[in-house]
DNA sequence: GATTAATAAATTGTTAACAATTTAATTGAC
DNA sequence: GTCAATTAAATTGTTAACAATTTATTAATC
């Protein structure tokens, strides 16, 4: 029997960890952030928590001073939310537009699942639990379009989000990703762009 | 007297060598990176090298897969350059725009410089020279303008410029940065963006 | 000879110890 | 008491050894 591979290495596990608590602000900002603290956290010596923390700084979710180690970073001013807003647009909407006419009946089963996912969380109204769902889910196209830009793109979403957060409105959240996904299923790419243009900003 | 801190962190010493050495084409795509071999080039342990592997892994020029390490990335398609390159081109806008009116003499110093070395270095007509400059240049009113988005930046830029890069007519080249940096030194921001749109593509 | 299984080598993943640096606390002089 | 210098503690940076995994080699079977 060949040995299932883990499907998520040790340091994206606790990459991911670190990115909810930062984006559901449970770190203070320009509070210093400790490996030691982590690593005992995690259950893992200070290695996988270097290379999560490292990880983030390159997000720009966290910023690194040589021996001083990393902070939360400071927010964006409101321009440069609004270039960060405008890049990732004009990426998503590349994804979303090279996504459509090759998506498979598993991938609209996958999308159905995570919209389902994401309107559970808001109707309990858990913020972080709401943030990893709407990002889950936008996620999905940009991956399954470019690869190579996802990461790029994960890099955007999240510190967009850091700032200030629409996501407060449930409810409209909830309307705007119906609509997306709607428009996904009956692969009408310009209406998915329409919408994803309102949804992201 | 208190010691002079280092100017730029091992990892970053080591991240910028090997960068640059990936643009210049000195490792064939898809090739496997060793860690152990780059660690007796840079004369340090694996672990440096682990993290300037990974950091280039953030940016997208290298791939990473679990237990396998990283190879080159296989190149942007041409439509992912396109939007790449419209998300640079509208980053580097912003910060431009947001750079002239606050840019000191020691500024217009540092940039003229930067200029002179491009020159130079196109001269000698020694591409991985021309492109380290290239990127300095330009780098250095993105840095600040918005050091919040610089790392950014740099990921879109070093990625455009692997894709394949302009930068092979040297003559041209001097040209749009020296159109470019007299637009900045007369603080004239429409026409210091128009030329960097030229440029940027 | 081709294919599979077992073994060996090479490579990455993780850890703990140590070195270097920064930060906090203590001391001493005025 | 305040400030500076000194010492101690905490934290990050680096290294080398070990564990786990993957890849290459060899052996065995047909």
């Amino acid at each position: 029997m060949k040995p299932f591979p883990r499907r998520q290495s040790y340091r994206d596990s606790i990459t991911n960890v670190i990115r909810r608590d930062l984006m559901s602000g449970k770190f203070k900002c320009d509070e210093p952030i400790r490996e030691q603290k982590l690593a005992t956290r995690f259950g893992t010596s200070r290695g996988p928590v270097r290379d999560a923390l490292m990880q983030l700084t390159q997000e720009g979710v966290l910023e690194y001073q040589p021996n001083k180690g990393v902070r939360v970073s400071s927010l964006l001013t409101d321009e440069e939310r609004d270039v960060v807003v405008a890049m990732r647009l004009e990426l998503e909407m590349y994804c979303m537009k090279k996504f459509i006419p090759i998506a498979s009946e598993e991938d609209f089963k996958n999308i159905s699942v995570l919209l389902e996912r994401l309107t559970n969380a808001c109707e309990v109204a858990s913020l972080p639990e709401v943030a990893e769902c709407d990002l889950a889910l936008h996620r999905y196209w940009v991956a399954q379009a470019s690869s190579h830009l996802e990461s790029t793109w994960l890099g955007l979403s999240v510190r967009m989000i850091m700032k200030y957060s629409r996501l407060e409105n449930y409810d409209q959240a909830i309307e705007e990703h119906t609509r997306i996904v709607e428009a996904v299923l009956s692969r009408d790419a310009d209406k998915a762009i329409y919408y994803l243009g309102e949804n992201i900003l």
